[in-house]
DNA sequence: AACGTGACCCTAG
DNA sequence: ACTAGGGCCACGT
């Protein structure tokens, strides 16, 4: 036989599984509260795929946009792991994050989350 | 199939 | 203590 190369043809459309998962927890942080690129990837077992956390989300603001399907993801909750809001920009408009966060009670100054710490959500603990 | 990109993180000097 | 650079993972074309 040589491979038929037949692909499911009733190949379910899933999502890429990261992306997907890095969706999914991100909608796990609870108003009010911030997480880290890198808890999300640690916690997914990416380890160094902060990167792609971030990328993910990036996706996942279009996603919701182009599939109205699945639920919002609040995007603005992730901020590095400073604690600063480095993806502000990728927003509708460079202050919807911070507009945001201020909305849930999350203090915001020189695009910094004040007491980063005391709000920083972590999936691996919280969840566990 | 390969290269380039990207909302990061970590280690070294 | 601060600054600089490289590395890693997954996606898009």
């Amino acid at each position: 036989m040589k491979k038929p190369a037949t692909p499911p043809p009733a190949a379910p459309p899933q999502e890429r599984n990261f992306f997907h998962d890095v969706h999914q927890v991100t909608r796990l942080v609870p108003p009010g509260r911030v997480t880290s690129y890198g808890a999300i990837a640690h916690y997914l077992g990416s380890g160094r795929g902060a990167r792609t956390v971030g990328y993910a989300l990036m996706a996942a603001n279009l996603d919701a946009i182009t599939l109205q399907n699945e639920p919002p993801v609040p995007a603005h909750r992730v901020v590095n792991r400073l604690g600063q809001l480095t993806g502000r920009h990728h927003f509708p408009t460079p202050t919807a994050m911070q507009e945001r966060l201020e909305a849930e009670g999350v203090r915001v100054e020189d695009d910094t989350v004040v007491d980063f710490e005391k709000l920083f959500w972590n999936p691996a603990t919280e969840l566990e």
